[in-house]
DNA sequence: GAAAGGATCCGCT
DNA sequence: GCGGATCCTTTCA
């Protein structure tokens, strides 16, 4: 367990993903376990980081353990947070567990499976916008707390991506009812 | 200045 | 399970 957040994400995305998950986000209260991500870096045609700075993606080229968010397809925003190098880790699905009635006011009251599987999703419900980009995850209104351990965990391709599709770099918690689609071989 | 593409979600079949 | 909606960012002329 590293106390130091900044520590703890100054490291290589791909190493930074998989002990992400189990640990605890909150937006003003609101949010719950990470139970699915995907790492980024500038070696990746598919990260943002690749093609190098700019306007849009100069968070990630900044300091590590910062909130990296994004407009994808003009109409849901992406949440990430930034690692060490330019990469960085993009939370994919929550289970949730605070702020539940919130979740679902925003949402549409729709079931606890529904309500953070998936990218666009996970930003709703917790209410994280643009304004959000750049911002410190060790600050409000963030809260982010780390997992003592990693319980099992499975591996698998990236989403949604048409780019560098083999990478292996989407990491899920094995059997979770949460995660935003299923992993191919061994779910359970 | 203009055009193309994108780390997605929702509704309908 | 599949196809459309929707608009911001980047790139090129």
């Amino acid at each position: 367990m590293i106390e130091n957040l900044t520590a703890f994400f100054d490291r290589h995305s791909a190493i930074v993903a998989p002990e992400l998950l189990g640990a605890t986000v909150l937006y003003d209260g609101v949010g719950g376990r990470i139970v699915e991500v995907e790492a980024y870096d500038p070696s990746d045609p598919a990260s943002h980081s690749f093609p190098g700075p700019t306007p849009r993606n100069r968070v990630m080229f900044g300091p590590p353990a910062r909130a990296y968010v994004y407009r994808s397809y003009g109409i849901h925003w992406c949440l990430n947070f930034v690692c060490g190098n330019a990469g960085a880790v993009l939370i994919r699905a929550l289970e949730p567990t605070e702020g539940l009635d919130l979740m679902r006011r925003r949402r549409g009251f729709e079931s606890p499976e529904a309500l953070c599987s998936g990218p666009g999703k996970l930003c709703q419900a917790l209410g994280i916008t643009g304004e959000d980009n750049g911002r410190s995850l060790a600050a409000s209104p963030f809260a982010l707390t780390l997992a003592t351990g990693q319980g099992p965990f499975v591996t698998g391709p990236r989403i949604g991506i048409s780019k560098a599709v083999e990478i292996p770099w989407r990491f899920g918690v094995a059997g979770s009812r949460f995660l935003s689609r299923r992993f191919a071989g061994n779910q359970s």
